[in-house]
This record gives C-alpha cells, structure tokens and sequence, in this order.
RNA sequence: GUCCUGAUAGCUCAAUGGAUAGAGCUCUAGCCUUCUAAGCUAGUGAUGAAGGUUCGAUUCCUUCUCGGGACACCA
C-alpha cells in the first residue's frame, strides 16, 4: 500500500536533501517531542561533524536555504531550533491526503504485505486440561489473539493452535483423589446369603476405596461421573481435586504407588479408568470452547499430549539408532553441549515420556498437518526459553527446515506474590471475567437506565472485554504483570473501555448528523481543516500503517495498544476543542470525513487487540 | 556456581542513540441549559550505583547492588 504520509516524509527529506547537499532520507526525519515545534525534524549532527560547525549554526543556514526556496505546496514554514530544523506541513493539505488514504482502503487500511501470503503457525492456547485455567492464562489468550490478528494484517497466513498437556502425573494425581474420594458414593456389592455362609463383612472406607481403585470399571466410574453435579463439571473443580491431591500425596507419601499405578492404567487405556479420563478431559475441553468463544479466539487447529506419546517415543528411537540421542544414567538424552545448551532430556529412566518426547512429535505433526508451513511460532512463558532452545536445536538435528521461534512472554503475578495453587490464591479467569461484567453492568445501567436488559448485557460484555484485554496487551510482554483486580476492575484512563468511549463519541456525532459514507465523502472540501487538534488527530491515523508493520515484526500488540490510547487521547481534544455540527458551516462535512476516518481507524486498531466498539455506552 | 532477565514519579507503565524523560492511577482545585463528565483543565513528582563508547546515553558496553527466572527424569 501507497500511503501518503510516507510521500509527504520523502518530500521533506527530498527539499531538504536539496538544501544540505548530502542525501536525507525519511529515516532521518523524526517528529519533535512537542506539536507545536512542527511535524518534522532534522537534526544536523552528521553534517556538523562533516563541515566542522556546531550543529545549531548549520540549522540556521539550513533554514535560511530552505526558506528561500518558498513556495512549496506541502511545507508551510521552516524554522530552527538548536541542532534543529523543524518543519511545519500545510495542515490542510496534509489532513486532506492522509483522509483519502482511509477513504480509499476503508478497512484494509493499515495492511501490509510484509507476509508474503505465506503460511505461519501461531501455537498459543497450551493450557492443561484437569486444571483451572485463570488470569495468567488471559495474557497468553489475549496476547495470542492479537498477534494472530497482527501476522494476518501484515500478510501472513496464519494458522492458530493450541496444544493440551491432557496427560501426565497432574492428571493422574487429579483423578487418583477423585476416585478415591467417589468411592463412598458406589454401593458396596452385598453378598447373596448362602445357608450357612455368613455374609462378607462390609470393607471400612478406606479399605473399599482402594478396593476400587484396583478394581475400577466402567460402570463403577459411571456411576461416580453420574454423582457430579452440572455446575462442578468444571477445570476449577479438577484444579481444586489436583492441589489437594498434592497437599495428600505430601502428607502421607506411601499412596505415591497408588498414583503411578493410576497413571499405568491410564496410559493402559484400562476400560474404567479410560471412562473417568475421557468424561472429565471433556469437561475441561467444554470449557476451553466456552472460554474461546466469549473472549473470540479463534483456534484452527488443536493438539493434545495424548496423541503425541506413541509418535514421540518413536522419534527417540530413530535419534539414538542416528547416535543423536544417547543413554544418560538410564534416560535418553541429547549432548547439546557443543551448543552451550546443556543436555536434552528426551525420556525418562523408566521408560516413559516427557513434555520433550511429545514436542517433538508435534513439531513433525504440525508439518505433517501443513507441508507449506515456513514458519511456526510457539507462544510460550520465557521461563522456558531454554527448554526451547533445547527443542530447536535438537529439531534441526532432526533435519527440520522451518523457521521456528519461541514467543516468550512474562507471567502474571498478584500483589502479594504469584499464585500458586498450594496457598489458594489463584484468580480463576471465569471469576474475573464475571465480576469485570458485574462492574460494568452496574455502570452502564447506572448511567443508562432507560435502556433495555439486552442492551445493557452486550454492552457490558463489550467493556469488559475491552479491560481485561487491554490490561493484559498494553503491556510490553517481556514485563511482568503485577495484576490489580482493583485497577482491573477501573474504566478511567489508560483502559480498554475509556478507547471504546473516545470512539462511540465519534460515532455519536456522525450519528447525530445523519452522516452516510455515500453521500458524506463526496462532500467538503478536507484543505480547509487547519485547527492544531484536526492536524494532531490525521497524523495519529496516519501513523497506524507503520505501527501496524512494527508490531507485526516484532510481534508486540503493545505497539498497538498505545497507538489506541494516543488515538483516543486526540479524540478527546478534537471533541474539546472542536464544535462539529453546530460550529462552522463550511467546515462540517470535512470534520464529519475527519471523524469518519478517524473511527474507522480506530476500530481497525481495536480489532487488532480483540476489542469491539458498542455503538453506545 | 553458570546463564537469562528486570530496575524510570508514592503506585502501575511509556520513551527506532537525540530537543525541557512522557502517560495513567492516587491527591488537590476547577468544568455538565454547549456533538455522551467512562470526559476535560491546572498543580505535585522519577532514569538503582560507578565507569566507558559517542557531538549526544533511560537506550549500547563493563563492573557493582537489589529483585525475578532457568540450569536431568514436572509441564
């Protein structure tokens, strides 16, 4: 895409190329630290060097050069200021230009071709199931979404998967203790009476609990599922089932064989246990889509641990018979020492598989799935980073071509320390999710109270939406959150909602002068905009293409996120400063295709994050 | 011990090597017969320490101090 602003940047360089005799080209351009300086800078540090003068006399000659020229139909005046040349752009005919743009590409505006169309996979849902999922789990949702979005607007095609770690110690440590504890609720088989046998004494709980363990079958474990109530078919439930099972298994360690024996058979597909797995796997599963959908992720392709097991075991096979991988004190291991990166642990000493057995099996499946895949990106927590490293290497070893990249990002911690499931002090992501919409029903109800029920509903989840994802992408995504459910619970400021505010009130005007793209954007005449407010507002829209190319490269939605809120910021100028319908006849139609493109912009910049405007709040 | 990472205002965060280091929150004082006060205006206040590179350093390099993290059978 063609976009003015960076033919009015090489404009600039081009006269000043002229004057200073040496080439200025738009990277050398930089916008001065205050508005009022103008809308381009030069500094003169290279030429001062060159010609042996101070900088701040070459910036008065500059300026004399430049200003005997005149007339230039962009450049409205030149002006020194210390190393400085400042230059001030023709309002109008800047406003004028940069308008179009948006005009011309409506919602594509700001897309880029830097993708080349072609294939990347953005791996980034990776939560376990038989655990809750809470706000840490937001930032890498949020964080993944808008960076599928990012890839897609720079040109990228992009895949989306998650990846479940559905297997394992924590699942069978969860299940372990909810057997356990379901067993009371199964009948003890009662012994027909024989003549002259006495009937089999009843087993005490504990007894029959481990009788069931041994003995689980399918109709036992149905008859336990069936016990759950609806509303405890949830991760947090098996979350709770997992740390308490932990806190047991701490308490009295010789019940650790119950749980390897569990993990066998569940590995064993042994038919009652299988039951219990598949039925609570699917209530975490259930809940995953139903955490996707309200926050309107969009996976395309979702992988599970338990798949990867038999392939992965497989690949360690063909690395030690390649002499790759070797045995270690009774593990599989890769020397990776050559590499600085230590040794890879590619399975257990007993035999079975580890979180780096599956992985690499998936990196293989992921081609397998997508043979023109010439990326893929796996969104991960940087305490892993040198996990990764490990698993790269080690896949390259293995021949693979693919450019592969770890995403690595920050957790999220409370004020008074990071959650942890043993302390109880973790914020499930449904509980902050309801209560950010409880805030927000009671605010627009309270502001709104002739509204339908309906509306208020949608609203509300329009603005909590709007908080919890801009709280966690505003952020760099190297830094750690400190999360605040106070602050997290605010629309005023730096938030989602006070963007979305800034936007409805655009809309409002234009809804208020019955304005129509048809008829509107034939109308007026854009050159006559000359208001400082009008000019800050058209350069803010025309910085989103190359924040939009920033932020896909460096796969930081906070790029995005502060051009949001500085959009919003020069919103409400505008709206303080300039009087739309009942201001200057004239001037109305250009400010309504001002307003009009800078919502559409704003819109497209929210939606990169996975915020939505109401069209009220 | 080795490696990675962070330190900016009372708090939470910004700042492609450039001008007087910006915001938000908090606090104080103002602004709703005027396109939605989830807003706006004004005030207070900061680069952990010491060197180095550079015309110029919050930014790059070195050392130190203080946090966080990783470093073989968890994921």
């Amino acid at each position: 895409m063609n976009y003015a602003w960076d033919a009015i940047v090489n404009h600039v360089a081009r006269k000043i190329s002229e004057a200073a005799e040496i080439t200025v080209t738009s990277a050398d351009l930089v916008a001065p630290p205050k508005p009022e300086l103008g809308d381009l800078a030069f500094g003169c540090f290279v030429l001062a060097k060159s010609q042996g003068k101070s900088p701040a006399d070459i910036a008065v000659a500059l300026t004399e050069k430049l200003n005997a020229h005149t007339k230039d139909h962009l450049i409205a005046s030149v002006t020194a200021a210390g190393p400085y040349v400042n230059v001030t752009l023709k309002a109008g005919e800047v406003i004028s230009r940069i308008v179009q743009d948006v005009e011309r590409d409506k919602n594509s505006y700001g897309a880029s071709e830097d993708g080349e169309k072609k294939k990347v996979m953005l791996e980034y849902a990776n939560q376990n199931t038989h655990k809750e999922v809470h706000v840490g789990h937001a930032r890498v949702f949020v964080l993944g979404a808008s960076v599928a979005k990012l890839l897609q607007r720079n040109g990228w095609s992009v895949i989306t998967a998650g990846y479940h770690g559905d297997i394992g110690a924590h699942v069978a440590k969860c299940l372990w203790l909810f057997v356990r504890q379901a067993a009371s609720v199964i009948p003890q088989p009662v012994e027909k009476k024989k003549k002259g046998v006495e009937p089999a004494k009843p087993m005490n709980p504990d007894e029959w609990a481990q009788f069931v363990l041994t003995h689980l079958d399918a109709e036992m474990a149905k008859a336990m599922l069936e016990k759950i109530p609806a509303d405890e078919r949830t991760g947090k439930y098996l979350g709770k089932m997992y740390s308490e099972s932990t806190k047991v298994l701490e308490e009295n360690p010789e019940w650790k064989d119950e749980v390897s024996d569990v993990q066998r058979k569940l590995e064993a597909k042994d038919a009652g246990w299988d039951v219990i797995w598949q039925e609570t796997r699917r209530w975490s599963m259930d809940e995953f889509a139903h955490i996707y959908e309200d926050l309107r992720m969009n996976i395309d392709k979702t992988y599970v641990e338990s798949d990867m097991v038999a392939e992965g075991q497989a690949m360690v096979d063909e690395l030690v018979k390649k002499g790759v991988a070797k045995e270690s004190q009774g593990a599989m291991v890769v020397d990776l020492e050559a590499e600085k990166l230590g040794v890879f642990l590619v399975r257990k000493s007993d035999g079975t598989s580890l979180y780096s057995t599956k992985d690499l099996a998936l990196a293989f499946r992921k081609i397998k799935d997508y043979p023109d895949l010439s990326r893929s990106l796996v969104m991960i927590d940087l305490r892993q980073s040198l996990y990764f490293k490990q698993l790269f290497q080690t896949l390259k070893m293995m021949g693979m071509k693919q450019d592969l990249q770890m995403v690595g990002f920050e957790f999220v911690t409370l004020k008074n320390g990071a959650m942890s499931s043993r302390e109880g002090n973790i914020v499930t992501l449904q509980s902050f999710r309801d209560e950010v919409v409880a805030v927000a029903k009671t605010e627009t109800a309270t502001r709104h109270p002739d509204w339908p029920q309906g509306k208020i509903e949608h609203v509300s989840w329009c603005l909590a939406m709007a908080g919890i994802k801009y709280g966690m992408l505003k952020q760099d995504t190297e830094k750690i959150i400190v999360f605040d459910l106070e602050k997290a619970l605010s629309f005023d400021g730096d938030t989602g909602p006070y963007i979305q505010y800034a936007a409805t009130r655009l809309a409002s005007i234009l809804k208020k002068a019955d304005w129509k793209p048809e008829t509107g954007l034939k109308e007026g005449d854009l050159s006559l905009l000359k208001e400082q407010t009008e000019r800050r507002l058209a350069l803010q829209i025309a910085a989103l293409p190359r924040d939009i190319r920033r932020a896909g490269a460096e796969l930081k939605p906070s790029v995005i996120a502060q051009w949001c809120f500085g959009m919003a910021q020069r919103t409400n100028d505008f709206y303080r400063d300039v009087k739309v319908i009942d201001g200057e006849p004239e001037l109305k139609a250009p400010r309504l295709r001002l307003i009009a493109s800078a919502l559409s912009t704003l819109i497209i910049g929210l939606d990169l994050l996975g915020i939505t405007v109401p069209e009220e709040m």
